[in-house]
DNA sequence: AATGAATGAGAATTCATTCAT
DNA sequence: GATGAATGAATTCTCATTCAT
């Protein structure tokens, strides 16, 4: 059999191994059988468990994003696109949870240089979004006088809201991923729209935070 | 020294080590030895590593809920308490990241058992906005002729979208508590007040759906 | 069992392992179940096989040189502390074959850091027989005009041949220690002497070397 | 490419690969690739990795004795023989450090069969020098009255000192192959002409030996 | 209240070796 | 004459957990 196909039969069980019993639980042992391939075939092809697993990380993404992307048509209006992108979302996370699994939960849990694999595909998702939300803008005939930061905080909070949604939308019955999508639109368009014609919900003035007190201290380490 | 003060300087020894190094990582050798005592008197106290992964989960979840709860002011208007607790959320988070990293990332990631236990707090502080975010509607006079489902999915958008603002904001320097919540207020407080006021934003009516293909395999082009 | 105890018998069960078996081919299992023990407790106590082995090198080392200082009585004219020397010196290695096996043969075959323990050691031994000869010199009155470089390669040749020795009467029934360095003493001591008084021994004036072809080349890497 | 050809190259590669890196630790992977053809073919005509050892060695031990037996001019008288086989020695195993390392140290480090392999070449070149100190007694027209045993602890001593120094050679700059053969002349040969004289150096009568006392225990103090 | 000593079970990784072509 | 694909069998090392004191 081929190189290319077994290396993907091992990707497909590698993912599904890591997706549902999480990286480290996983054994290479489970993943090789599960390819239905030898232990040494997995390390011949894919070197280590580390690269496995970021091979894993890289595929999903990768996978993710293009479905993102082909969701969101160019071409429609803003808030359309924003809709199918999201609806193509729910939709990739729905058909492939273990992948999900790996990219939202496993892959941010398991060290800084996984973490950072996923954070790239992240920031390219949510500078997607940023710019649909700068095009919203535009088509609206406004200048956006939102400041940077207040964007990629909007986005960051959006593309989190969509993430929550997701693993919400897999888990309660009949909930599908247009209706997320659509509940998705319904609580951040208007509050966009709103920024965009310069309406802020402004906080209030005195300190509220004084109200959190300071915790003592986190460790007293004992001196032995 | 007496048990009860042990027990916290185990857990406290605990959350740093599952927070920073990983449930799986963490291992009981060091937990102890960072907790100045030795291994069998943290099986005495303690019974098993996830009898004590469990309690640093229902410790760290207590405090992070009751100073949500400490932090929204009842007698304060809705939206005032929202923001407050909202508010109280990233400050706590991020004074204990930690905590946070045990449960928002290790508790969900390593069996059911455990995520199950923070499924039950977060489910308590979205059944918490949803309180208010139906307060917020009786404050405008308004019957709230939102569907319990969707009230819901608003929560859970809500509860996702601090949770992406917390790392977010840990990540980002600059970026404090206040500024927080104030962002997540401003994107979402209109969407919610439009909601309220009985207006939707609407999908496609098409089937926008097919437009997302289905994938033919989980064969693709390895990603390299 | 107290630990100083239990790591003895584990080094025990290591030089024999590692001197019959060799360094890698001997396992930690095997030298696990030599000592008594489960493997965990030789990585408890002695932390890797590398460590293991240099812990071996090195108290085998100490064991040798010990033995032979010991042999070497001081007091005694020179020719007499080297015999001395030499007999404690084969004593040794006929008792302690595994010792004397690792420190020759394995420690020198697997590795810089191995080889340097040794090394050390041999060095120490050569300074010794390297002052020995000088002692010597003087004793019979005579002015060493002997170059450095020359006594230490004497001591070199000494040491080496009592090496060779060990070996050969360890595997040749019937040569005793003494026996052994009778013979070295006989081999070595005129022509220490011959030199000592300005005797020597003069290789021929033309390019004997020119005889010993040089070979064309090692290897020839193919381009692939 | 002619079978014979290949072979060579793989013995090449080998010699390299087992001079360096160690008979175990050298992997028949890194030995292919090096010899520039795959794996199979190196089974194909060397048959195991012991074999292709036993070849190797093999190969080495009759280039070795062959420079020296080539170094040695018969019809010179002994001492010169004996100078310039020695020289030859030291000129071989100076350009050739793989083939020495696979000879000296390997071959003796990693089972009978292999020991016994150089045992042969070695025992070989024992009966040589053998031959040239008998030839030196004829020479000196004196009938040896050297017992048998004595002459082969000699030749023994003399190919021991002669084999440190190889390596001594190769690791002190500026010494070259001919220094090298005088020095160990400078030592040798004096000490034969004694004996050959009949002039013994005589152990003290005393048991010397009693003053090494047996060790009490294999179970010394931990060396650190 | 507390610990030094000890282990069963399993993890990742490597390697000599062989088919089928 | 030559190789890509594949594996059985070890090996080093780690860890949660317990016992005797």
């Amino acid at each position: 059999m081929p190189r290319a196909v077994r290396e993907q039969q091992m990707l497909d069980a590698a993912v599904r191994t890591f997706g549902s019993r999480g990286y480290m639980a996983a054994s290479m042992d489970e993943i090789a059988e599960l390819a239905g391939v030898s232990k040494p075939l997995v390390y011949l092809y894919l070197n280590s468990k580390e690269d496995l697993f970021t091979a894993c990380i890289r595929r999903e993404a990768r996978a993710l994003t293009e479905a993102v992307r082909a969701g969101a048509r160019p071409g429609l209006p803003a808030d359309r696109q924003l809709w199918s992108g999201l609806a193509a979302f729910f939709t990739h996370t729905a058909r492939h949870p273990d992948g999900w699994a790996v990219l939202h939960l496993q892959a941010r849990t398991h060290g800084e240089v996984f973490a950072a694999e996923v954070a790239a595909m992240r920031a390219e998702i949510v500078a997607f979004v940023t710019q649909l939300i700068l095009a919203a803008a535009r088509e609206a005939h406004r200048d956006p006088d939102l400041r940077e930061a207040e964007v990629a905080g909007l986005a960051e909070a959006l593309v989190g809201a969509a993430e929550s949604l997701a693993d919400w939308a897999n888990v309660t019955p009949g909930v599908t991923a247009r209706q997320a999508a659509t509940t998705l639109m319904n609580f951040a368009w208007a509050g966009l729209g709103d920024l965009m014609a310069g309406r802020h919900w402004t906080p209030p003035a005195d300190g509220g935070d004084a109200d959190v007190p300071e915790p003592q201290s986190e460790v007293t380490a004992p001196v032995r």
